[in-house]
DNA sequence: GTTCCTGCAAAGGTTTTGCACCATA
DNA sequence: TATGGTGCAAAACCTTTGCAGGAAC
């Protein structure tokens, strides 16, 4: 599912893309987008923080949501939206469709079948769209089925 | 932009609504329920507690999460796709869109130009949608703006 | 009368914050 | 060398949980 080539050009290009935003490029911040974008699982600061950390030994829990606010806030980095849960993030752009499962809070990717729906007409007038998120909510495949 | 019939018209339908669920009917249901559908803020717990409050004096914030979880689950109220935000919650089940904020947080409806496209094919063969939520994430009118 | 719900209060988990030290540019 | 980032640890939040008393059916 994932392309290795656009993942290690998206790495390349991370120092420029912290230059171009005026941030530093540190082994902390590398290694948190390296990791995002060689995964398509959207996966929690924590997670990010255990997986980083094989690497970095020494990062902490603080620097990681730091981290992870921060290339944010600058667009490098993208919050998936889910109903109520812990952050989630995401390193890829393409336009792609979330379902997530309001029972166990799991997350697929779903193949868009068409690019999603961007209001053009920046319907209040003021809001710069990022990003286009298009999340299905419902039950998935294990919780729907009956449970006793 | 609230239209008051069509809340009215959803508050006078919660009893049979809860009782096809299996639900008992409760005031602090339908307080938090009316609360719900009397506004298109899309609150949070939180707020949904302090303003229910003003009614039940009584209620208990455990109270408040229990029944919103139990309403979302059987379908009766809606989790709100944000990204890595408090729950919120909404009453309304018309397709339309959320610009979500991811400076401050903040959530504006956005006027559908058409319904979200829902993959017919349930791509993985097993997610029963429930609702199709599209979120745009970006900056909104205010935090746009310069800061300093 | 039975079943289910509520209120309370404590516990669990997530995220934010402040500050001294350190690395990048 | 100046600026900005990191690590640590505490605090602030948000949400869940368990249980005894009470309300709905």
């Amino acid at each position: 599912m994932i392309d290795l080539e656009k993942t290690q050009r998206r790495i390349d290009r991370f120092p420029a893309l912290c230059r171009r935003a005026g941030l530093k490029v540190t082994p902390q911040r590398s290694a948190v987008y390296a990791m995002l974008a060689s995964t398509d699982t959207h996966p929690s600061p924590d997670t990010i923080f255990s997986s980083v950390r094989e690497g970095l030994p020494n990062i902490s829990q603080g620097t990681v949501y730091k981290v992870l606010d921060l290339l944010t806030e600058r667009g490098l980095l993208v919050k998936v939206a889910t109903p109520g849960q812990v952050a989630r993030y995401d390193a890829r752009t393409e336009p792609h469709y979330h379902a997530v499962c309001i029972r166990c809070g799991g997350i697929e990717d779903v193949q868009a079948e068409a690019a999603p729906p961007v209001p053009r007409g920046d319907p209040d007038g003021g809001f710069d769209v990022h990003k286009v998120d298009v999340v299905l909510q419902g039950l998935c495949h294990k919780c729907r089925a009956p449970d006793a």
